[in-house]
RNA sequence: GGCGGCGUACCCAAGUGGCAAGGGAGAGGUCUGCAAAACCUUUAUGCAGCGGUUCAAAUCCGCUCGCCGCCUCCA
């Protein structure tokens, strides 16, 4: 299988540097407020790589840790009048709550920053004697002309850099670009003891120590957001392999951006949608299915008319689902053989497994996997218009709704039965009837079909159908669904 | 200014040297009491533009145009 190094810029062979195990470390959140969809989309990817990998029969060890102390914690506490931990604690359970919701797994380890405090400084000691830091001022920068591969991951030359106007001159730091390990406390600041005086830990430190608590020196992957490449994942870089002399993440991935009117979705330009607005008027399963649909390294541009397509292309699948569990209920005649189009259906079907994970093989391309997925779907439907019969015909569809399943359950999605599926559009689509009262007018439009009285009959599914219900007559009854799109 | 990415049908989107996946929308049709769903037909001799390499280019190279990202906190 191949994945995208964001160190060499290629599509790489992954192959784990111990046999069958994977680690894999992403980058997770700062918790000072509700994530927004952009955190969902970096979040859904690894979960999605970390599924797939398992899927492949991976060990797989995954962690995401929270970035508990920081600036803009901080402040939102000032702003608040409540302490850095009320904040920290209050968003990270919004950050369950909402991930929870979308269906993404918890990681084997979720460190916090603040737990790791005594590693950090660890690290930040080992430096300062191995003369990769020093110390100024109560603060300990990391000095990056001590470390020749400065820049190897976002390909950047430092001297270019320090060039570059928007580096901020700090009279503490020996070269603009040194970055705090440890930064000194002000006046009312959470504070930490160190070697340095009362002070809390920098940014970066904190993700190559629980890396290295977790994993060890060197490990699989490493992942975040592509803003996270510089100077996050560069510092991070220069600090381990410092401290370790070991080469730190074999593999970087770095999923792209949401975007709204083609621009990054972001805080600052305030231009963001959080998860919980989102889920107000979505499906989960709609959500991942959209951020799903274009390759993780991609901008993919957010919009309700996309979210309504996804809706439409979830909908496809438990329609699907349904018409096979119709056919399934049917008794069936004893007939060994398949149907001419059984015939043609069953390569399609038998070749599914193959090229899903082929797709997925290939950089994890779920778009494309998600193309094989609706292909199937289609000749599905095609196949059950040509009538199947039989008992192969029979177990060409169990297989059906089987290998749909099982991709699906790589990408987290088709888990629940149709009928769940209409329950949940019922309640986020806020339409104003129960199943029981849905059902009862079902009940009295067949009266009035038994009648012939067609007036009638179509007067209750137009009613039905502006409150957003859509009735489908078949043989021997009628179903209902809600209206996707 | 430096570095990087992107531009594929009406819309979304896969495709990195060999017949342009998949979905949505539109139009027509089959099925149906009528619908819905589903299926069928239809929609790029064409991949931002112009050159080049090659038996062969959306794909490789060069230039041009347009959009975006990173270089400061960011998923």
């Amino acid at each position: 299988m191949k994945i995208y190094n964001t160190l060499s810029r290629e599509k790489e062979e992954f192959i784990p540097l111990m046999e069958d195990k994977v680690r894999i470390y992403a980058c997770g959140v700062t918790v000072y407020d509700y994530c927004h969809i952009g955190h969902a989309r970096s979040a859904i990817v690894f979960d999605v790589i970390r599924r797939y990998l398992k899927h492949k029969g991976f060990h797989v060890t995954y962690i995401r840790n929270f970035t508990d102390i920081d600036d803009k914690i901080i402040n939102r506490a000032n702003q608040e009048g409540i302490t850095w931990d009320t904040v920290a604690g209050k968003y990270t359970d919004e950050y369950y709550r909402d991930m929870d919701r979308l269906g993404v797994g918890r990681a084997d380890a979720e460190p916090k920053a603040t737990e790791y405090i005594q590693e950090m400084i660890d690290i930040v000691k080992g430096l300062v004697e191995k003369g990769f830091a020093y110390e100024a001022d109560g603060s300990v920068y990391f000095s990056v002309d001590t470390f020749s591969g400065y820049g190897k991951l976002s390909k950047r030359d430092p001297e270019e850099m320090i060039a570059g106007a928007r580096v901020e001159v700090d009279e503490r730091k020996k070269n603009p670009l040194d970055f705090a390990l440890w930064k000194k406390s002000k006046e009312g600041e959470p504070f930490w003891e160190s070697p340095w005086g009362l002070g809390r830990p920098g940014w970066h430190i904190e993700c190559s120590a629980m890396s290295l608590k977790h994993l060890g020196e060197s490990f699989d992957i490493h992942g975040g957001g592509a803003d996270l490449l510089f100077p996050h994942h560069e510092n991070e870089i220069a600090q381990s392999e410092a401290f370790t002399g070991k080469p730190f993440a074999r593999f970087w991935i770095h999923n792209g951006f949401i975007t709204i009117d083609k621009e990054k979705m972001s805080k600052s330009l305030g231009n963001f949608f959080t998860i919980r607005e989102v889920l107000d008027t979505f499906d989960p399963e709609v959500i991942r299915l959209f951020l799903l649909s274009t390759h993780y390294r991609s901008p993919i541009e957010f919009s309700d008319e996309q979210l309504h397509e996804s809706e439409t292309s979830i909908d496809r699948y438990y329609s699907t689902i349904m018409r096979i569990n119709d056919f399934l209920e049917k008794d069936y005649n004893v007939k060994n053989d398949f149907s001419n189009s059984g015939k043609i259906f069953k390569d399609l079907l038998f070749s599914f497994r193959d090229r899903f994970g082929e797709a997925m093989d290939d950089d994890f391309n779920t778009a494309l996997a998600l193309g094989h997925i609706f292909e199937i779907i289609r000749e599905a439907n095609r196949f059950l218009d040509h009538k199947p019969s039989g008992t192969k015909d029979r177990e060409l569809l169990l297989l059906t709704k089987e290998l749909l399943s099982e991709a699906g359950s790589v990408l987290n999605i088709f888990d629940r039965t149709p009928h769940e599926w209409y329950l949940s559009l019922m309640k986020i689509k806020k339409i104003g009837l129960s199943e029981q009262d849905i059902l009862e007018k079902i009940s009295e439009r067949q009266d009035a079909r038994q009648k012939k009285d067609w007036g009638s009959a179509d007067a209750i599914r137009k009613e039905l159908e502006e409150k957003g219900i859509i009735l489908e007559d078949k043989k021997d009854r009628t179903d209902w669904k809600i209206k996707v799109g």
